[in-house]
DNA sequence: CTATCTGTTCTGAC
DNA sequence: TGTCAGAACAGATA
């Protein structure tokens, strides 16, 4: 289930292999989750990839590159995948590479032992809804049980002709100037908890419109910060302990530094241990993240609470969730 | 076999 | 406008 560290960490592998690439073909076997014609990307070379909230951007030019910072390129295509809860992006050096070193044994894919599922280990399989092949003959598949992810692409051109052939990758370039928040999907989404606009001031600031909001609900929402999910929340406000039912009015600003705080902490947690694979997830080459071994309220339920206070985990449904807290430490 | 649970986001009712 | 239930979907588990 993909919140920012495990779309992180997919987005640095992909970085690694796909980057610099041309898409010789790509196939699209399922039309409702893969919205574009396999042709209007035939041909293109992968520039650049980055994330938003819990959505991979990929940037596309006929150019290969690379290209000078300052004066962009002129590729504008866009290509956007949410992998939503069970979506997976798996790469392979070549065709069949990953059932090849289970068979052997070699488990070259397999990270810290735990075994793959067959349905990762075997590529492409019945979950498989786009491939894409690179002139390297390297592929990428795009897997998703519950087909609840999606990949889209858009035309920046179409979108705002007027600004055709302005298409930056500078990251000083300003809001105003980035063409990417013209994007639907992407224009409403709040600060990266990474990014210097991620106050303690804004977030007091969008908690007065919302004053009963519960925090949890608050921090969830991609509207007011990008990508913070259910694992994440819930161990961030463990940290800061305070209980997720808080109505945000009843925050104070120190609490809203802890929860700042804890919330990058989290984040950051989740990054170096490469994201928590509690369900479907696997980075860019199969392999399986051990944020969840370092969980310590999420999917702890009826264990004692990590900080020894003698509380035990517990655990509410908050908007339809789990949510997972200490009863004592958490107020 | 049925009921419940999973966890992201959009839609529609109030 | 804010809040909340339900839907989208396909499985695992009790």
């Amino acid at each position: 289930m993909p919140e920012l560290p495990e779309v992180e960490t997919i987005k640095r592998g992909l970085q690694r292999v796909v980057v610099g690439k041309k898409i010789e073909k790509f196939e699209n076997k399922d039309s409702k989750v893969v919205q574009f014609d396999p042709k209007e990307i035939e041909g293109l070379h992968v520039v650049e990839i980055e994330r938003r909230a819990k959505i991979l951007v990929f940037k596309l030019s006929k150019e290969k590159g690379p290209f000078d910072s300052a004066q962009g390129f002129d590729g504008t295509k866009v290509f956007l995948c949410h992998l939503k809860m069970t979506g997976q992006l798996i790469w392979e050096e070549c065709m069949g590479e990953t059932e090849f070193c289970l068979k052997k044994k070699r488990g070259a894919k397999v990270a810290g032992g735990h075994p793959s599922p067959d349905w990762v280990a075997k590529l492409p399989n019945a979950y498989t809804r786009a491939i894409f092949h690179f002139d390297d003959r390297s592929v990428l598949f795009f897997n998703d049980l519950r087909r609840f992810g999606y990949m889209k692409l858009y035309d920046l051109d179409a979108v705002n002709p007027a600004k055709a052939g302005i298409y930056s990758l500078d990251p000083r370039v300003k809001p105003e100037d980035d063409r990417l928040r013209e994007i639907k999907e992407l224009k409403n989404l709040g600060p990266e908890p990474f990014s210097k606009d991620f106050t303690i001031e804004y977030m007091a600031n969008r908690a007065k419109r919302i004053p009963t909001r519960k925090i949890k609900q608050f921090i969830t929402d991609q509207e007011i910060i990008s990508g913070v999910g259910n694992i994440y929340v819930d161990e961030a406000l463990f940290y800061s302990k305070i209980m997720p039912t808080r109505a945000v009015k009843d925050l104070s600003p120190s609490e809203w530094g802890s929860i700042r705080d804890n919330i990058r902490k989290a984040l950051d947690l989740g990054i170096k241990y490469g994201g928590s694979s509690e369900d479907t997830y696997v980075d860019a080459f199969g392999n399986q993240g051990t944020m969840g071994e370092h969980a310590k309220v999420y999917r702890r339920t009826g264990k004692p609470c990590a900080n020894n206070c003698g509380g035990t985990v517990g655990r509410i449904a908050l908007g339809g969730r789990g949510t997972h807290f200490c009863p004592i430490c958490q107020q």
